[in-house]
DNA sequence: AACACGGATGTAACCGCTTACAACCGAGGA
DNA sequence: TCCTCGGTTGTAAGCGGTTACATCCGTGTT
């Protein structure tokens, strides 16, 4: 591999020189420019980013760590794929105006993960961390080696900068339709796993809501993984209950859709005897039969504006932490009752 | 930040035997490695990896860049996800036990990012390339500079690693079904992009399968992007057709999916009416009505093997190039004509 | 003609870690 | 007692860029 060395040789100037045109400084004349230039192309060098990030102090990398739920390879690749991913690719595209590029590493949150996190520190200029992969003195720490900035995080706590989506909000929102322009009560819950902020918010603000109501119960299975298989199994526990609800809200699409396939199967016409409802808004809710109510966020939005806040961090901004929470919106389709969109 | 020099200061040790500390040489004494330990620990010392990097040699990350496709970011959102996510956990989860990160890098084919990807071979240490990024001289160039292997590339060509699915004997699976199994002779096909090499090849197994069979015929609207939308374009270009095809095979799921909905749309019977077949076995293809029968490939074996692969190239190994060819398999569901499956 | 000045270029120190080699130390052997 | 030897630790030279500072050179001044 060629060095700024070699180039410097080869056109018969310094290693400053070199270095000065791969890094555009106006102080060089164009006619050594372009000796240089022809070099570089010549030889085909590459500046070594170890090289360059010691001397600079930046690497031009950022981390982005986030968790590996399935355990079964198999659940990874057909379910598992939706909410980090959209993530991963809006950070990608906001980076892709730079020139940092993205690191990432996916894992059970525990200790070995931890340990990879840390030694990822070394390698990037700032963390993107993706809901709760670490606990938050962990993440405290963390923070105080470089800059971070959580994504759907349930720490919100002091000075962490913070974006997410307002769970609670959607939640109400799906919840008064069920229970104001459907009018059901019986209600019943499949919850999402208890690493998952965002599964615990929206299980606390769909108790909640539902409870205002007079005469509103909500039946709460908890414990999902946010798969399709654990839908059908949270379906199964409430088949075998005395009540089957009127309606059944999920923490996510998946699991949505993993419940209203078991119940089918049973015989149960959904929306008709159940109606079943979602939150996350992906693409296989609009394929299934019937068409998937739920409640949308803006996945990528959270990427794009996580990803932004971080680039500012490392380029010095000194701005206190905060927490920003982007908006959800009520996506109604036919699994809650309401008749096909006249649209599509 | 703390460094190699405030440990060996703490400790009272010289910085090679923090060094040798580290990375768990054996001939350090135990009382001096507790001691530097205890240090590392107290301080937080994380090495930078950059100057590891620079000094070793190795900077333990590799590389893998691949299309982004959609433009419309709704899309991207949606649609775009599967295939490329899927190899990404698959080379993440390789890379989890060892000590080397992956960075990645999405793009529109074409100069700017080839720039990318060029200043992002000063950041690895070797290479993934997904699908047909880089034209085949760029591809090889790139070789000749650091280790690579390329994922579903057409470029099999001289020495150069690949790994891929065997598209050609999955279609002519699937085209033998829907001839011999069901007897259709006037066949669709809707293809895929022109830079993804595997709906290239799919759509001339398919045409030469075909034409096999005496009074095959085959209809191909040419020109997909992968999405469901490009699915339900091309659905409408058929209904404009003197006669739609008994059966229309789609370079993938997600374009199979849009070409049913959209036929249903139109009052047309699927697969009473008209067959419709996928390829690439993705999630939404189960939970669709009817079932999608399509053929599966082991992306994620895809991920796994080129991430081995190049693991492999970067400790060293010399041994010839070599192609590398994983199988398909026919997943029969419903709406090639076939009855629902008994289990499930 | 001597001199000041500013633009272009070169010199060399430094970024933080690794490692070849040298130095040291205590024990065992002659 | 002196030497040898193996195990432990230290010294210092890289790794390949960047950049503060020094140097050089041609002009324009006086």
């Amino acid at each position: 591999m060629p060095t700024v060395y070699d180039v410097a040789r080869l056109a018969g100037v310094s290693t400053a020189t070199v270095s000065r045109v791969m890094r555009g400084s106006d102080l060089v004349r164009p006619v050594t420019r372009d000796r240089v230039l022809a070099v570089i192309e010549e030889v085909g060098f590459v500046p070594d980013a170890s090289a360059q990030g010691l001397s600079r102090r930046r690497k031009e990398i950022i981390g982005l760590v986030g968790l590996e739920r399935g355990v079964d390879e198999t659940d990874i690749e057909r379910d598992g794929l939706l909410f980090v991913d959209v993530v991963v690719h809006a950070v990608e595209a906001v980076l892709r105006g730079t020139d940092t590029s993205l690191l990432l590493s996916f894992g059970p949150s525990g200790e070995p993960f931890h340990n990879r996190i840390r030694a990822l520190s070394g390698k990037v200029d700032g963390l993107l961390v993706v809901e709760d992969v670490l606990a938050p003195a962990q993440l405290r720490a963390l923070a105080r080696r470089l800059p971070v900035v959580a994504i759907a995080a349930s720490a919100a706590g002091a000075g962490l900068d913070v974006v997410r989506v307002d769970n609670p909000a959607g939640m109400r929102e799906l919840t008064n339709h069920l229970t104001g322009h459907h009018g059901y009560r019986r209600l019943g819950f499949v919850g999402g796993p208890r690493d998952a902020p965002d599964a615990v918010e929206r299980l606390s603000a769909f108790s909640s809501a539902a409870r205002t109501v007079s005469g509103g119960t909500v039946d709460v299975v908890p414990g999902g993984d946010f798969s399709e298989a654990s839908g059908r199994t949270a379906a199964r526990v409430l088949l075998g209950r005395e009540a089957i609800p009127e309606a059944v809200a999920c923490a996510n699409d998946q699991m949505a859709i993993g419940v209203m396939r078991e119940l089918q199967r049973s015989g149960i016409d959904v929306p008709g005897d159940v109606a079943v409802t979602g939150f996350d808004n992906i693409f296989p809710g609009r394929v299934v039969e019937p068409a998937l109510t739920t409640v949308g966020q803006p996945v990528r939005d959270l990427g794009v504006r996580a990803a932004a806040r971080l680039l500012e961090r490392i380029e010095g901004s000194t701005e206190p932490a905060r927490a920003e929470t982007l908006p959800t919106e009520l996506v109604i389709r036919r699994s809650c009752g309401c008749p096909a969109e006249p649209k599509e």
